[in-house]
RNA sequence: GGGCCUGUGGUCUAGUGGCUAUGACGCUACCCUUACGAGGUAGAGGUCCCCGGUUCAAAUCCGGGCAGGCCCACCA
């Protein structure tokens, strides 16, 4: 069937897309003659916000991956996913109908969380996922919040607790203002800001010494002193007491190395607590506890005069009343770094709670060597994932402070106070609407629940477990994992591919996967990161409005992974320029095939020179194009085939065969016959290397010309080409050719003469000899006469020279 | 302060020891060749960030800088 003369994106896009859903073209197999290849799709944070060009191009490289692995024969296990859990729906939830927590019962908060998460999830599918052409299985879908997931996260939690892996402990933890909950060390986000250092008098025996801070605020909670031991200034002061000023209460001066003597006056003043030396202090010097903060930021009856401020306004309060007393002897503008939530960006501060904790500290090294067993893609992210882990400061702390995620399946007896678990069989469950289901071992039936739930990455640091459904079907599972693959973006390494890579090693001493492939990240024009706040987010909708769906891959496929790539449109015109292209040489194809009938005897057929020559520069192409792509380098790939297919296919190969095409009668139907068959492998094979990139123009390519013949419904189930044309004589034959056809354009172009003029070509007898058995295809497309010449006679303007070759034109007026 | 990445024509980019440095976009000239003018052919345009070293030979390896980016870190 020959293709239409106008390619309309738009139209094939949809009814491809429409028909491998429904056809379930991508649905995972289950063949136990295949080796599966399961990857661990990143589910989307399912919020309205999120579906900027950076999501459409990382998903689409993982399509492209899922993609090239089934043609390479592999049963591809490509679950979609979503990620509801967690403080981002809670928090769009809470400014959607403008509530929050404290007002609205458990339930119904629970309840509005889920309902928008569904319909952004919708959204998100049919906007991104499905217009973008991607080759999931939707029988695979899961979510983060759905029951088995639900499941799997608090079996964990058992399994970690049986293993004695798990603790409880009430610490100082990282906590967060706004969001009311703790925090775990890869949720602080490092935020440079300008503070103001005061200097504030502390009396000690008559004398004032001086101490140095940028949080006034925390002067009630004020519980030591502390100097360098070395430091000649103070040391007669240790083991003094000093006056905290204004609230005139003693507290001991003492010494530890850390303090540094240059900061400020060489004195710091150690509060429970305003940073993390001060939890580290108060650990090491067994210092007492006075605790000024709540769990809203608002200070409490501890901080005296301060008392329901919030710390912004206490300390500007208590800076006026310094300053009133004079107490600040001085103060200096300086450049300070504070760990924020990388969800709202409010500056953390410690509180002390009871928590769950993973133990991951005890396992440094462990886990570092784990994540070396894995292949990274590239492979510098090992480096990254391993400073990470060597500098783990805090044990895991798993339990938030919220009402919208997985709750800790824990009671508590109300008598003897131990903690409760239920069986794996009775999960999922939830504490705070159920009760255990048998007596503690006190014998007491009266519980309390534990009414937090878990880090949303408690649930996430899952995803291989709940994409192959460890609980729900184990000899899948013990088929899919390890998985083959996780591709993620580099921004969380520390979360994401860390605690799966710890929650595997504590589960089952096990890697998760066998590769981890950093996405490619994408900037605006000027090399920025793309936010909302900032303007500068590209849309793909808005993109796919002026390009087709082929064309926005087609600039995906050129990117690297593991790399940053600036968005620029004008980036998308090489691939415009190519489907355009790809789609007139197809079609040209297509009209040449329409006589055409393939048969046993093929690989007989193929008699002229250059078709074979094409066919083994193809085979050759075929091996190489792999390779690239094996290791991640679709660029590489694309840029290998398009260039095969701009050059050698079009420019030179369909020029040389037109006239065996179309003017049978001169060479015979053979000859014919020979380049329909080239033609038919070449652009099939052509087709099925960049289905994995294009897969909608290859599909209508192949349905029109190819499918008639090789039975196959799709071309995203037939194999990666492996045409294995070896013929090194009829190569080197071509290539010579091309370079005489080069020189021949070349030399007409100069002479600026037409292609339609008829020209003598003088070639040497020693290049004659080698084109020989392409002389026939030589005259056609060159339009000459060739004649033989003495291989060292030399004539001004002749191709003399050039590549080493001897040609000479002359073209007859 | 520590770790990692990057630096190649106007812009983006390939190349990790070897002839005259790859390609794309843009630019210029010519060509309306029956698949394609969203095309074809040719052309202009580069101190391969800088300095030093290793080598017969360096964009490439080593050392030291400079610039940009990312990650981490207890200067209150």
């Amino acid at each position: 069937m020959a293709l239409e003369k106008h390619y309309d994106a738009k139209a094939v896009e949809d009814k491809w897309q429409k028909h491998w859903i429904e056809a379930g073209v991508y649905n995972f197999k289950n063949d136990a003659s295949k080796k599966p290849y399961a990857i661990d799709t990143p589910p989307p944070y399912a919020s309205a916000g999120h579906l900027h060009v950076g999501h459409g191009l990382h998903y689409t490289q993982i399509d492209i991956v899922a993609r090239y692995k089934r043609l390479k024969g592999f049963d591809v296990y490509f679950p979609p996913c979503f990620d509801n859990n967690g403080l981002p729906t809670e928090k769009y939830v809470e400014e959607k109908y403008n509530i929050s927590k404290a007002t609205t019962s458990r339930k119904e908060f629970r309840e509005l969380c889920l309902k928008e998460s569904r319909e952004v999830e919708k959204a998100y599918a049919d906007r991104v996922f499905k217009t973008l052409g991607h080759s999931y299985d939707w029988n695979l879908l899961y979510t983060t919040i759905d029951p088995e997931a639900q499941k799997v996260a608090q079996a964990s939690f058992i399994d970690l607790y049986n293993k004695g892996l798990i603790y409880r402990a009430k610490e100082p933890v990282l906590w967060c203002t706004y969001h009311q909950t703790a925090l775990a060390q890869a949720e602080l986000e490092t935020k440079e800001r300008n503070t103001t250092l005061y200097y504030i008098p502390f009396k000690v025996e008559g004398e004032e010494l001086l101490i140095a801070t940028t949080r006034p605020e925390f002067l009630p909670a004020c519980v030591a002193v502390f100097v360098h031991p070395e430091d000649d200034r103070y040391k007669h002061l240790i083991g003094k007491k000093a006056v905290v000023p204004l609230f005139n209460y003693e507290v001991p001066i003492m010494s530890d190395e850390l303090v540094d003597k240059d900061f400020g006056t060489g004195v710091v003043m150690v509060c429970t607590f305003g940073d993390k030396t001060d939890v580290l202090w108060w650990k090491k010097h067994n210092l007492e506890l006075k605790v000024i903060l709540n769990k809203d930021g608002t200070l409490n009856e501890n901080a005296g005069f301060l008392k329901g401020l919030t710390i912004k306004e206490a300390k500007k309060q208590i800076v006026e009343k310094l300053d009133e007393k004079g107490l600040i002897k001085d103060q200096e503008t300086i450049q300070q770094s504070v760990s924020t939530c990388w969800r709202c960006g409010t500056p953390i501060e410690f509180i002390v709670t009871e928590q769950w904790f993973v133990k991951v500290l005890d396992f440094k090294q462990e886990l570092i060597s784990q994540g070396g067993k894995i292949t990274w893609v590239p492979k510098h992210f090992f480096d990254r994932y391993k400073n990470w882990v060597q500098g783990l400061q805090w044990d895991w702390c798993i339990s938030r402070q919220r009402f919208y995620g997985v709750p800790i399946p824990v009671w508590y007896c109300k008598k003897c106070g131990k903690p409760f678990l239920p069986s794996i069989e009775e999960l999922p469950v939830d504490p705070m609407a159920q009760k255990p289901s048998k007596p503690c071992s006190c014998g007491s039936t009266e519980f309390v629940p534990d009414e937090d739930v878990f880090d949303t990455w408690m649930t996430s640091s899952l995803t291989p477990q709940i994409a192959c459904k460890w609980l729900e079907n184990p000899d899948l599972y013990k088929k899919l994992y390890p998985m083959q693959l996780r591709p993620q973006s580099h921004d969380i390494i520390r979360t994401w591919a860390f605690y799966t890579i710890a929650k595997s090693f504590l589960h089952f001493k096990s890697i998760p996967w066998e590769t981890i492939a950093i996405g490619t990240y994408v900037l605006d024009e000027k090399g920025r990161g793309m936010h909302k706040s900032k303007g500068n987010v590209v849309w793909v909708d808005d993109l796919l409005k002026k390009y087709s769906v082929d064309n926005f891959r087609y600039w995906v496929g050129t990117a690297n992974w593991g790399e940053d790539l600036p968005f620029k449109e004008a980036d998308l015109i090489a691939g415009k320029r190519f489907l355009t292209k790809l789609w007139n040489a197809a079609r040209f194809v297509s009209l040449i095939l329409q006589d055409y009938k393939p048969s046993q005897s093929h690989e007989q057929s193929v008699t002229e020179v250059m078709d074979k020559w094409l066919l083994a520069k193809l085979s050759i192409l075929e091996k190489e194009a792999s390779k690239f792509m094996d290791a991640f380098k679709f660029g590489e790939a694309l840029k290998r085939v398009e260039n095969f297919f701009w050059h050698d296919f079009c420019d030179n190969y369909l020029e040389i065969v037109k006239d065996r095409l179309y003017n049978p009668e001169k060479r015979g139907l053979k000859a014919k016959l020979s380049a329909q068959i080239t033609l038919y492998k070449s652009l099939y094979s052509l087709m099925r290397m960049l289905a994995p990139i294009l897969p909608h123009i290859t599909e209508e390519i192949y349905d029109s010309i190819f499918k008639q013949f090789e039975n196959i419904e799709s071309i995203h189930l037939t194999s990666w080409p492996e045409t294995g044309f070896e013929d090194e004589e009829s190569f080197n034959i071509g290539e010579k050719f091309v370079e005489v056809l080069t020189i021949v354009r070349r030399e007409k172009n100069k002479q600026r003469k037409s292609l339609k003029a008829k020209a003598k070509l003088w070639l040497s007898k020693d290049l004659l000899n080698i084109l020989k058995p392409a002389l026939q295809d030589l005259k056609a497309v060159t339009n000459s006469e060739i004649f033989e010449t003495e291989a060292l006679e030399t004539e001004a303007g002749a191709g003399k020279g050039e590549e080493g070759l001897d040609v000479r034109i002359e073209l007859l007026e």
